[in-house]
RNA sequence: GGUGCGGUGGCCAAGUGGUAAGGCGAGAGUCUGCAAAACUCUUAUUCGUGGGUUCGAUUCCCACCCGCACCUCCA
């Protein structure tokens, strides 16, 4: 089966040739380690991880590399500003290398949390700086660069005919007219951007390094394009990122590495659109209040709900993001557990291998295989699982089978939850009340632990309990 | 100012040149002391507005209205 992608770069969607037949190599941007990812950042990685995902169960072998941002990365794109890193460094009163450690290992216990596979290859900025100053040599030797004394070395991208390719002609010349207003007199057009910056004296940098234009750190887009290069060839088959790194970002990405090798730099380029706040603003780091995969334990959320609630919306439609909708994710998510539980009950122990030539399989992976059409996979699997002419272990077997593309944790057992002793009292004293036939009473304590967040469930086998979200 | 995207039932959301997946919610029934849960059923002749192409458009084209995002830090 063809695998489809809509590709940026052409603005359409594209069938899927891989550079070598059944496999996939992946670049994907990843995180600026100064500050916890909030849940924007995070729809980017879970759709990511869904096209990962998406194209192991399609059968390709695939090779994901994630960066870490761990320097050069500016408060500002155009190259002015402080290294965040730095500046987030200088904030906490810690080393910049403490930083990085401490925000690299809070992203992943999200990445983590979210079901999101843990990308083939790794890499920090900082373990790569050679690479980026090789390809900064290279651009040089090839004249796409010049030196502003004192500031860096810049790309000069009126030597690069398409540059701009990605993002449209017109938009870069918007751009190059200059509707914002020039930071740097200096650049030869207001495009072009830095491939390495200089240390000043009077910044105190705690991360630097020595280079042939002296002592300083790489420009931002530099270590995508050194490391994409270095461990996925220097044509990949997909980049991915958010749709915020179209214009700027991957386009320079691509003047960089093409201006370097002459060759593709990257075949399909996918990129998600962002969530966007309804009524709280815009969902973004330097607005503050954002938040992050651990509201949602804070909230009585399952992370797994936020999950359930990004593959609802296909990854090229912009999300809002809401509770209420958080909410109905969540019991959407609960109910297709408890659907699941039942076709388990049903198949009795029965677990043949799903049914690679069945319709509904069929249905499945062809929807994964239309652009990650994760909604309408999800589609297929209720339908799927609720459809009785299906014999029981048959659909729990693609249920399963669906788990390696959705991780949702369909099967997960629920941990016993233990209820504070007095509110455990008052579930005996209703049953009590119950058996006794006085109902008044037993209503009454129902009502009070329904306040509590307790609800209660009388069944042909007794009573229980569940907590209820709050 | 530049670029791009979207308007589908109460809400969220797929989709297609031949008459609308799925989820949440809601309503009815079964069950229950009553509920809850579960199960069964119901819930858009209609896809922003106005034109056009077509045997036929929600799906193609044009215009318009509305909303949104990116170009500033963002994924």
């Amino acid at each position: 089966m063809d695998f489809r992608l809509y590709n940026t770069l052409t603005r359409q969607k594209e069938i899927f040739k891989p550079l070598k037949a059944g496999e996939a190599g992946i670049y994907t941007c990843g995180p600026t380690v100064y500050l916890y990812a909030h849940i924007g950042n995070m729809r980017t990685y879970i759709a990511e991880d869904g096209l990962v995902r998406a194209l192991k169960f399609c059968g390709y072998k695939v090779k994901r590399v994630m960066n870490i941002t761990d320097v050069g990365h500016l408060t500002s794109d155009a190259d002015t500003g402080e290294d965040k890193v730095e500046a987030s460094a200088r904030r906490e009163g810690k080393t910049a290398w403490d930083v990085v450690k401490f925000y690299t290992e809070a992203f992943f216990k999200d990445f983590k949390a979210l079901n999101c596979l843990q990308p083939e290859v790794l890499c920090p900025a900082t373990e790569y700086i050679k690479e980026m100053i090789d390809l900064g040599v290279t651009l040089e030797k090839k004249g796409f660069t010049y030196l502003i004394p004192k500031d860096g070395l810049y790309f000069d991208t009126a030597k690069l005919p398409d540059y701009g390719k990605l993002a449209g002609k017109a938009h870069v010349e918007g751009l190059r007219e200059g509707a914002r207003v020039e930071a740097n007199a200096e650049k030869r057009n207001p495009v072009d951007f830095a491939l390495w910056k200089l240390s000043t004296p009077e910044e105190k940098r705690q991360m630097e390094w020595d280079s042939p234009w002296g002592k300083g750190f790489p420009g931002w887009h530099m270590e995508c394009s050194a490391m994409a290069m270095k461990h996925l060839g220097e044509t990949i088959d997909i980049h991915c990122g958010g749709e915020d790194h179209v214009s700027i970002h991957h386009t320079n990405e691509i003047a960089q590495s093409e201006g370097a090798t002459g060759k593709t730099f990257s075949n399909y380029w996918m990129h998600v659109r962002f969530l966007v706040m309804g009524d709280s603003g815009k969902m973004s780091k330097s607005a503050g209040g954002f938040l992050t995969v651990s509201s949602l334990p804070e909230k009585g959320y399952d992370p797994l709900a936020y999950r359930y609630y990004c593959l609802l919306t296909h990854y090229r439609k912009q999300l809002e993001f809401t509770w209420e909708g958080v909410e109905a994710a969540a019991r959407g998510l609960d109910g297709l557990r408890a659907l699941a539980a039942k076709v388990k009950a049903e198949a009795s122990g029965q677990v043949p291998p799903a049914d690679r030539e069945a319709k509904y399989f069929k249905d499945f992976s062809g929807a994964l295989a239309d652009d990650v059409n994760m909604p309408a996979a999800l589609a297929v699997l209720w339908e799927t699982l609720k459809d009785q002419s299906i014999p029981a272990p048959q659909r729990l077997a693609f249920a399963l089978a669906t788990e390696a593309v959705l991780a949702l944790n369909l099967f997960a057992e629920k941990a016993a939850e233990e209820l504070p002793a007095e509110l455990a009292a008052l579930v005996k004293e209703r049953e009590a009340a119950r058996k006794a036939k006085d109902f008044k009473r037993s209503d009454e304590l129902r009502k009070a632990l329904s306040a509590k967040g307790v609800l209660i469930e009388d069944t042909p086998n007794g009573t229980t309990w569940k907590r209820t979200r709050g």
